[in-house]
DNA sequence: GATGAATGAGCCTTCATTCAT
DNA sequence: AATGAATGAAGGCTCATTCAT
């Protein structure tokens, strides 16, 4: 059964997770995931290639989770789609789950592989600015530069909300995410 | 002499920016800031102690650095500046200092004491907010929600540049700060 | 079919001969010998077991090709025979056999069950030995004087061989066969 | 206090003479050098370094102990007094000391850097083969060969007599050692 | 105050061996 | 008989911390 590796996976995310990275060692991953410390070396090289893994997985899942539904409906709908679906992953706290921020830590999440995977994975946005662009509904602008004035403020209230464990309202969230909105769009 | 206490605080950031805080050794540091390996423990209970004084001392270092000159000229002068100034702070790679991305992977980081202690160093943040919405000239929002919005974007493009190591141009980024700027006016 | 057992002992001499006795782990000698890890436990009890019995077959290969025709010819075309037999078995630096040193090396080679052993492999040599003294062609000494000064130094000079990787001229080896034959020789 | 490090050595040696390299745990050599695990590694940088060191250090004893007094009287007396010396390091089989023969299984003994301190080492051997050959008392051959014809039964005879645990008669030894003698002495 | 040698718990990893299939 | 996934003890090594000087 090849779920033990999924256990691997999910015992090293909730212990990064809770403990941070630097408590993540290979005796407390082995017991937490309920198998022997030699077990883990069948599913991982070594433990830089678990955290890659991991890294990989959690990116798909953060993509996953930002990007669902991202396909439907208006442009404005799909926009606001995502933005809340950030705001939803940063208040989803669990202690099980790795979140952005946490992920953006996790070493060799700079290196430019991994870059290029991340490109990849959230390829959707892309296509989202690109379609915008062609039809008048967002600056053409680099998407680098659209998607810091767009979702950047959405990641600073995750990270926020994590930090402090308080929650903003709805409607506080709804008018920034308004506002991003017309801060991208040209000036009638 | 106080300046040993000073030696090991800059060799301790020293390390950390060159190397990452996990090849921060008290051994290591001990030789880089000139001192034995049992001085350190004159002037921090211990490594824990060490990093908490280094975040405090980073975070007034950064705060200055973004906060210069942010009480002159117009309340929009002044915004621009301390726009700026954060962008400047991450193009500042040097390997002596620790840029804030570093600085907020430091464990402890998110604890509640060290988020007052944030909190204060960044109040004459808060007096601009307070001033600019008293004359109108912002929106009278939660000063957390102002600062996602105006501010995220260039934290974010900070990040992103580290990440990628590339660089933006002037104009670009300019333009980025003046929609960040709109953002948070009222629409007249 | 037992050659499963044969295929393990030549696996085992073969990573022994390549990469030395600390890198024969159960494992790569399971993947090499082309069966499961758990099957050599079917033809031997454990580790110790195992190389017990590939000293015990080294041995009688090294003996074979040592004693090889040890019984044919006067007794000192006999004698040089073994003599160069030796030397060859040095010069035969196959990485797929042991070579005597290594045999040597092997834990348990000095363990009183296997110098008995020995000594009943090597029994045609005592007979040579009986047999010259008989006919008043070697000193009479005990055996074990005589063979150190008939064959170390050929041992030596293999040891040396290996050591350095460089080879002797024949000239050079048959003067120093021919002078440890007349070592052992009655003084006329 | 640096017989730690001395200390360290000795439990070394001691450990591998009895229960071989592979019993050479840093853990026991810790131990039973009564000192902790990580003090080890102030003197040595890991457990190849100290094995270097080790080897260097035996071959540096067991030379010492070969040719003690090994320039004083003729070069008759010259060369039976190396060659006792050399029955005796086998017979002083005291479980404390590295003898040759394990000396020689030392990783590295064979390396190219380290057989030239070994010829170094022995300079003085090479000084008595020249000078003999020079007065014509010694076959003018290799080095190698000389040693061979003139040591290697005596080195063998060690051997034998560790593994047997037997000692040989003392007349019995001044036979061979005189028929080596005799053997690399050219025929009148 | 300052030193730095010494400590030993804890880290990552390997591997002989077992056992359910 | 054969498999190979799983085990967990043990190995080499690091490093925060202490303490005699």
């Amino acid at each position: 059964m090849d779920n033990k590796r999924e256990q691997i996976l999910r015992a090293a995310e909730n212990i990064i997770a809770n403990d941070g990275l630097h408590n993540l060692s290979m005796q407390k991953l082995a017991k937490d995931a309920g198998v022997a410390a030699g077990t883990i070396y069948r599913y991982f090289a070594d433990k830089d290639a678990l955290i890659d893994e991991l890294r990989r997985d959690v990116l798909t899942q953060i993509a996953n989770f930002i990007l669902e539904d991202a396909s439907k409906g208006s442009l404005e709908d799909r926009f606001r789609r995502i933005w809340f679906n950030i705001i939803r992953l940063g208040e989803t706290c669990t202690l099980e789950r790795l979140n952005f921020e946490q992920y953006t830590h996790l070493p060799g999440a700079n290196s430019e592989e991994h870059r290029k995977f991340e490109r990849e994975t959230f390829a959707p946005l892309h296509l989202l600015f690109a379609e915008a662009k062609a039809q008048g509904l967002m600056l053409d602008m680099d998407d680098e530069l659209l998607f810091a004035l767009a979702f950047e403020p959405a990641v600073g209230l995750c990270r926020r909300m994590r930090r402090t464990g308080l929650n903003f309202q709805q409607s506080e969230l709804e008018q920034v995410c308004d506002l991003c909105w017309r801060a991208i769009k040209p000036h009638q």
